[in-house]
DNA sequence: ATACGTGCAAAGTATTTGCAAACGG
DNA sequence: CCGTTTGCAAATACTTTGCACGTAT
């Protein structure tokens, strides 16, 4: 099953409907799978010729991002990104280039495992984490 | 050598000068250590009478920042945070609880080796890191 | 049919910029 | 002194809210 659909499931079993706006942005997270701002949304569906408002877009990804079917992400520069929250957990994390601005995701089981550990130490139920990492990248380091 | 001396010495050795605002806003970060808000500090200055413009607050973030010397933090609720960044590297990490709004730091040596790890195997040269979980506390959690 | 969802415009917050006055070295 | 820093006010950027209309169920 796609994440569209696992969205779009999750929201009417949460006793929402699915208006064009939903069903819009949805599909264009679907599309992106990763990082998108609401502006970018918003002129993403825009260009594909949609008619959404950009506070529909905003009301929908603060409904998903409740229902823990989006994961918002902030890479520090004061706009919040979201991406699709896979059913089973799987995810990734980003590494943001200070420098030319590129982000790159990751993944890494042994992060995971630390970060579920701490959780767990600390007496904390949890249910989302955003890890960013900033530095240079490879093409923007001086050469070692 | 207290924070506060290393960052006054930071800004001068980079070739700023310290004026009022730039020394009330680094003794305001030291003496509250963790995750402080441009309003908070800017109320927190003007509250021991203090002559500051929120301007400046947000330029001397701004600078300390781009030093390295406070590190900004994203706990998700559109509000940028900062805090003291330690000469020698050593920094915490927040966990977040949405339900009743409560901040806590942790520090995890393992975590700490995952991150170093993983943006050395991706190429990076990594200068900070931001790592916020989010879930219930102990308080807010139901019973188990 | 009717409650829920949506688009638009207006409002609200967080942050940035322009500029003249104040200040540091 | 002279360039940097600062406070204020105005501008901007992102996000939220109010409301009348449209639409899914």
């Amino acid at each position: 099953m796609s994440w569209a659909a696992y969205a779009l499931d999750g929201l009417r079993r949460a006793g929402h409907q699915s208006g064009g706006a939903r069903h819009a942005v949805v599909q264009y997270l679907e599309r992106q799978g990763c990082c998108s701002s609401a502006q970018e949304i918003f002129d993403g569906i825009r260009g594909r010729g949609g008619r959404v408002g950009i506070a529909s877009v905003y009301r929908v990804l603060d409904l998903l991002a409740e229902l823990h079917l989006v994961q918002r992400v902030d890479i520090g520069d004061g706009i919040a990104r979201f991406e699709p929250a896979q059913p089973d957990g799987e995810h990734h994390h980003h590494l943001v280039c200070d420098d030319c601005g590129k982000v790159e995701a990751f993944f890494d089981p042994s992060l995971e495992r630390a970060l579920t550990r701490v959780a767990g130490k600390l007496g904390y139920g949890m249910d989302a984490h955003d890890v960013v990492l900033h530095g240079a990248c490879g093409d923007c380091r001086p050469p070692q």
